[in-house]
Formats: structure tokens, C-alpha cells, sequence
DNA sequence: CGACCGATTGACT
DNA sequence: GTCAATCGGTCGG
């Protein structure tokens, strides 16, 4: 694989040892609070094994969504058949089908019964970009990262996620996370989440400054 | 059951 | 900037 993409922010060679070094993240982090662990996750690496193929992404921007109180959350409402997964202890993956077309993945976060996640907005690509870009339909790498890998369902389609992953151990073969390179607290940012109207004053969005794959400026 | 709608995206003015 | 695609989840009758 060519080692020198012009529109990766971090050079390749310096993330990539992180798939053999790096350790994946324990019950204990993914235990605590939505918007501390949303931010926590900026920089560590999602792993997805699919088809033979290691797909892996350096996370570049989130979303927290606590249960408790917030309006804008899927698990605002009481547990249904479709958001069963984010009551669970922190740790799974939960995953949900919008528009009719679209998945998007989330990292359920907290204790049993919470109904806290956190969403997955955008990657920066680490290994298997020439898959990420034949899954989501181009010949070539777009000039524009974001194409690839910037926005929740950009990201699923890239990395394979479908419905039929909902539910699983995020420290699993399949699908798991990586323990990255913290990012300065000075790197990131924050705002309201996107397409949310209820809540606004919350700024539980976070993401990488200037990060090519962030969805939006 | 029927109606409404969405944590989005891509195509287009 | 605008707008349609497309369909399972959810809720009201």
C-alpha cells in the first residue's frame, strides 16, 4: 500500500504499529460517562476485520449522546426492540438503520440500564483504505477525504458496518478499539451536535481541528 | 393498521 | 444553498 497519502493529516507509518503495540480498550473505560468518553476516543483506532480484510481507522470525530435527560437520545424514551443494545454495560456496539438507507454506529457507553452511547462520525483512514474506497463506491480515493470516511453512515459503509453488527463486544476480532495517540487537549474541539434541534446548548460533538475527514467545518 | 419521520447523503439550482 | 430518496421504528387510532 502506497505509505504516503497527501490527504492523511498523521503520516501512515507512524499509526499503523499501533495495530500490534497498542492494546484494545477495556470494560473500565468504556464504563464511564458518554461525553468523557466520547472525547477519549478522538485518536484511538477502530479495527474491523471483514472478509480477510483489516479495515482500520484513526477516530477523528464524535458525539456524545448520555441517556439520562437528553432529549435528542435514542434511548430517550424507554427501551424498544431497536435501541435494546444501548441499555447494556458500555462496550458494545450499537448500530441503527436511518432514511431508509443509511447505518450508523455508536459505542454504548456506561452502566446497565443507562441507554448512553456515543456516536462515530468520521475516521481518518489507517489500513485498507483501497477496500474503505471500493466499499463505498469509487474507483479512486476522492480528493476530499470526507467522501470516504467523514459522516456516521460514510464511515459504516466503509468499514462494512450493517445492522448486522448491532449488539457486538467491541473487544471482539470483528470489530474492536485501539487504545491511540491522545490528542492535545488544544486539538480539539467542540460543538452542538449535528441534525440534533432539541439540546442545543450542549456541545457534545467533539472533533480534530483542521482533520481533512471531519464531516463539517 | 396507517401515518409520520429521521443522530444522512448525493444530486442538483 | 435546496431537495428527494427510501424504509424500519415508533406511536396514534
Amino acid at each position: 500500500m502506497e505509505d504516503r497519502v497527501p490527504q492523511l493529516s498523521v503520516p501512515l507509518r507512524g499509526l499503523r504499529p499501533l495495530h500490534r503495540t497498542s492494546r484494545k480498550l477495556s470494560p473500565r473505560f468504556f464504563s464511564r460517562d458518554a461525553v468523557e468518553v466520547a472525547r477519549d476516543l478522538l485518536g484511538c483506532l477502530l479495527v474491523r476485520r471483514i472478509g480477510g480484510t483489516l479495515l482500520s481507522g484513526r477516530i477523528v470525530e464524535v458525539e456524545a449522546y448520555p441517556g439520562a435527560g437528553d432529549p435528542a437520545s435514542h434511548s430517550f424514551n424507554g427501551r424498544t426492540d431497536r435501541n435494546a443494545v444501548m441499555f447494556e454495560p458500555g462496550g458494545r456496539l450499537y448500530v441503527y438503520f436511518t432514511y431508509g438507507m443509511h447505518c450508523c454506529a455508536n459505542v454504548v457507553t456506561g452502566r446497565r440500564g443507562e441507554g448512553a452511547a456515543v456516536l462515530l462520525r468520521a475516521v481518518e483512514p489507517v489500513a485498507g483504505i483501497e477496500a474503505m474506497t471500493v466499499r463505498r463506491g469509487f474507483d479512486a480515493a476522492p480528493a476530499d477525504g470526507r467522501l470516504l470516511t467523514g459522516g456516521p453512515a460514510r464511515l459504516c459503509q466503509a468499514l462494512g458496518i450493517t445492522l448486522r453488527d448491532n449488539g457486538k463486544d467491541l473487544r471482539g476480532d470483528e470489530i474492536h478499539l485501539l487504545r491511540g495517540v491522545r490528542p492535545p487537549e488544544g486539538a480539539i474541539a467542540s460543538s452542538p451536535r449535528i441534525g440534533i434541534s432539541r439540546a442545543k446548548g450542549r456541545r457534545w460533538r467533539f472533533h480534530l481541528k483542521a482533520n481533512p475527514f471531519v464531516s463539517r467545518r
